[in-house]
DNA sequence: CCTATAATAAGAATGATTCTCATTATTGCA
DNA sequence: TGCAATAATGAGAATCATTCTTATTATAGG
């Protein structure tokens, strides 16, 4: 859930589409749209389910357009189905609790000062390696309550 | 790198397969030596190049069983071939740094200080969620230094 | 309003992984 | 030790999420 607007979030997608020389189209504003309104990573199919009138072919290539622009981050675990929800300047930096049994997919949030310090120390850690860092990404990996009754 | 020993290791797969009643033979024995003279995560396809004896629908299928075990984990990432490496009871707690163009997968520890205040905060923010947990991990992602040159 | 170029959508193709099944190995028991 | 009974193996077929192809449709800019 974002306390972002849609008009700013039109704007955002719009700039960073043709900073990759795309276009800011009618299926791609519905994805976005569709995203905001979940307030947890879907799948295609569920996508899909939510509106009849999309090709699943046109999905893909939009989502895959969405995440090279950087607008939309593909979540890949051990369910069949990848996950898509909206980046983190639209939402907010979070990581990701996963049910194993039923693959559903809840954000949650650090602390800050955990956050903080795990940062500085991955920071550290990708010197070392000589690597140049886009993000981090930590998982919780178990089972839900549902699954568990 | 571990610091256990090959018969150690040896009797905790039997242990573990007979758990789940399945017998520690000579293809599943020969997966985790395989695994434990590597360093790293390395694909299925790694693995039959380092042994062009093996089958390559033994090899998935063994693999899953030690998986189920709990002598091997599987690591999937946006690469196309997931990726295996052996429990960390058997080598050591750790995360995995990933380099997106290449795909190849590192392994790094975090100082005990902040794994110990991470872990205690997962353990909270599980409860919350009513979830119960199995693990957790925490990749890097980025561009490692050949993939810069 | 044209024209060039990009996006769309339906279905075909791809490819990692899983499944099938006939053959081979292993275990436990007599 | 020998004999079922049961499990593991391996070759190739099947599956299925995802990607690609291509003809059609929409869009932007002059």
């Amino acid at each position: 859930m974002s306390t972002i607007s849609e008009t700013d979030i039109d704007q955002l997608a719009a700039s960073q589409l043709s900073a990759i020389n795309q276009r800011y189209t009618k299926n791609r504003r519905q994805l976005i749209e569709i995203l905001l309104k979940t307030s947890k990573p879907i799948t295609i199919n569920q996508i899909l389910e939510s509106d009849s009138k999309l090709a699943q072919s046109s999905v893909y290539r939009n989502l895959a357009v969405l995440e090279q622009a950087g607008l939309v981050v593909k979540i890949i675990t051990n369910d069949d189905h990848a996950h898509y929800e909206l980046a983190e300047h639209i939402l907010d930096h979070h990581h990701h609790i996963i049910c194993s049994p039923c693959g559903e997919i809840l954000d949650f949030h650090l602390s800050e000062k955990i956050e903080k310090a795990l940062e500085s120390s991955l920071k550290e850690i990708a010197d070392d390696f000589g690597f140049s860092i886009d993000r981090h990404r930590l998982d919780l990996l178990g089972t839900c309550g549902e699954c568990t009754e």
